[in-house]
DNA sequence: CAGTGGTCTAGACCACACT
DNA sequence: GTGTGGTCTAGACCACTGC
């Protein structure tokens, strides 16, 4: 491999073990999909450290640059986060600058620190099954069992956000009610601490909804006051959806923001 | 600098013209900034290639691998596009792929391509002065020259999209309603080919809201409809703001679609 | 100090596109 | 074939972190 580098494209060597290599693909992407295995297999759990980048460099039997632009490509991604002089780790929703990566409403101000943590109203939780959308939405069957929640966030003591939450029954069995409201922080952080369940990226469809009774009740607002309905189907690793999740923002205090690349 | 890389940073020489480093900073850095200054010189045009790898790399008298690395940000950021076999080409916004780049609005059906060509409509273009808003958001002083312009975009014959733009006098000098009406493709495409101005990336602030009356009789709905309300400011290079657009977008046949990473 | 990621080089070869 | 970007290597040194 290193006077005839990827000349028949011999399969990887991890510790020995070959991989077969379905199709041709550069090394580094050889690796990469081995690193994305480790951590879809919980080798390393969020917040720790993977191996040094000689360490697999040896491990896998390539050069340390073959490995960084493997690393260099999942750290683009947000699933591993680089620091010089302490290693490269393990992404996750927990780290205090990140706590909300995926949260795009923000206080009219842009300071999103100038108003205090939000207060969370778990409104409702309980076991269900799967109707048609929800089902097709998530990848499941309809009537397969998940778990819906209802919950309001309000900041400095406005309602802003009414969220449906659906989750499939059984990658979070044992989720209830008591463990959303005791479990103090984000609910992506307690996803993979509790259930080792990692959101690695998400989409969004944004519209302009009026609410029904009940939602311009919990939000405190009349129902002839537009707002933001923001669907979301969230996914770990592999682009498997795990959440689906139906929010109404108001937008008086607040709106969406969004860095158009 | 072959020897000893980068050791008490001497000044990289472009052509032989001897560059000032104003803090230290990775060579790869520099060329990338040299090369953004070429771009926004409009050393090559949207559409050009730029200089091969090795071509850079004698000229910059650096590595071809550090050339590549500069390249790969600008790629990364959306300034540049490597072909290869072909070169690496300034990004535009006329390619066919590319042409609605910062347009998020796309049929519920998910297909953009399901619905023919957007209709243009100018409803209104006239030269004014900045008001305090404006002048505040184009980074210009109050009663500077603005161009502003109201057009509607339909599809299948529905209008969508009410857009009310403005544009820094100056940079957009001759820009008239004949010009906008006569042109045959995307806005951004004709800032580029008729001003040398191009859009490099964009923010947004998206809310719910209702139409006023002119506002509802233009998109064909009811006063009591909810509308999503798009704030954009959209930056050439160095990040100056050119673009002030405030777009009202129907949601009944459409949604904003928004990928999180 | 040792260990980590970050930069830079020089050279080889591969994959692709045009002519 | 020639020229382009893309991959891979091996080795050197720099910058940062923590013992």
């Amino acid at each position: 491999m290193s006077t005839a580098p990827n000349s028949p494209t011999p399969p990887v060597q991890t510790d020995g073990v070959s991989v077969a290599t379905p199709a041709f693909s550069p090394l580094y992407q050889q690796i990469k999909a081995l690193l994305l295995k480790s951590l879809q297999a919980g080798e390393w759990r969020p917040g720790e450290t993977i191996p040094s980048e000689v360490d697999l460099a040896t491990r896998f039997r390539v050069s340390q640059g073959t490995v960084r632009k493997a690393i260099d490509e999942l750290a683009a991604e947000n699933l591993l986060v680089r620091r010089q002089g302490r290693g490269t780790f393990v992404a996750t929703h927990a780290e205090q600058l990140v706590q909300y990566r995926f949260l795009k409403l923000v206080p009219d101000s842009g300071d999103v620190n100038s108003e205090g943590p939000a207060q969370r109203n778990i409104v409702d939780c309980r076991r269900t099954r799967a109707n048609a959308d929800v089902a097709r939405l998530l990848a499941l069957k309809p009537g397969d069992p998940v778990l819906h929640v209802r919950r309001l966030l309000a900041f400095s003591g406005v309602p802003t956000i009414l969220d449906d939450i659906w989750l499939p029954g059984g990658p979070f069995k044992g989720l209830t009610a008591e463990r959303l409201t005791d479990y103090h922080g984000p609910m992506y952080e307690m996803f993979e601490t509790e259930f080792g369940i990692r959101m690695v990226r998400a989409a969004e469809k944004i519209r302009a909804v009026r609410p029904d009774g009940e939602q311009a009740r919990l939000l405190a607002v009349d129902e002839s006051t537009p707002l933001l309905s923001v669907q979301r189907i969230a996914y770990t690793y592999n682009d498997i959806p795990m959440e689906l999740r139906h929010g109404l923002y108001r937008t008086d205090t607040h709106h969406y923001r969004n860095e158009l690349n």
